[in-house]
DNA sequence: CAAAAAATATGATAAAAATCATATTTAGGA
DNA sequence: TCCTAAATATGATTTTTATCATATTTTTTG
């Protein structure tokens, strides 16, 4: 379902909601061990999302990743989308390129609704509403 | 969620389902165009789903796969355990090894639900369920 | 303005998943 | 019994994903 970049990005991205802002900039080193995520390969992960604008960045020394406003109100989804390709979500669970409503495989039926809920649900909460439910103890960080 | 493997060897059961029996056999190569699987590949994928008894085999002339009743009321999650192994969907959305109840991840509790749900399903559904929905019209194969 | 510290860009390597190929075993039929 | 048709077992190759490494650009600071 989620490739592993997915969720090496997504750690990221909520890690930067709980520990940084416009002026507590971190770098990728500081954001890689925390979420025990390879250095090298976050540093490459991050570039897409900042390209996408989910993710903000400067360079040079002080410099560093962080999450503005705007970066905050982007949803989980994005996330996947960006690294992972808008298909991957979208695609049947036996082999339709799209999930089909209009000549289902036998999985389709039973799993649609869970499905659309899962997606829904990565679709509507975002970053910040994820990463107050670890403020306010309700789920946890790191994993 | 599901490897590539899995989907071939559901697409491979629920064919047999549909399409043999004790007396039919039907060998690799007229399962594997038809569900549109690389020969050598499935005649692989076979393999470990008949040493669980989930499929039924005969060598020699006349031999082939099929499916006997008992195989036919196994579910699908047994295949994906066969093919994936037991952990893969049992995993969490980010990162834990198991998902974990206890200290959950912020993905977790807004999709616990939906995940349990789509779990139960794979494991409820027998193959025989499956392909009698194909047979009924409400679910379609080939894909 | 020069040096250093950071992100960014690019490419190389390693590991895993998917695919292909070939040899071996088993069963049926002549 | 011997030949043939099938599954089964095993290994090699390719492709994709994950990882590592290095060079380049940008920004701050002395
Ligand atoms: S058509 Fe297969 S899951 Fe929708
Ligand atoms: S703990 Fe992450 S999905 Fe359950």
């Amino acid at each position: 379902m989620l490739s592993n970049s997915s969720k090496y990005a997504i750690k990221a991205v909520l890690f930067l909601a709980l520990h940084s802002d416009e002026e507590k900039r971190v770098m990728v080193k500081d954001i890689a061990v925390p979420i025990n995520v390879p250095q090298a390969y976050l540093a490459k992960l991050l570039q897409p999302l900042v390209k996408e604008e989910l993710v903000s960045s400067v360079r040079g020394p002080k410099g560093g990743f962080y999450l503005n406003e705007e970066n905050l109100n982007h949803s989980v989804i994005d996330i996947i989308h960006v690294i992972d390709g808008e298909q991957k979500l979208n695609s049947c669970m036996l082999s339709l390129e799209k999930c089909n409503e209009e000549k289902p495989c036998p999985l389709h039926n039973i799993l649609v609704a869970s499905r659309k809920d899962i997606l829904n649900n990565l679709e509507n909460r975002t970053i910040k509403e994820l990463a107050f439910s670890v403020e306010e103890g309700s789920a946890f960080l790191p994993l």
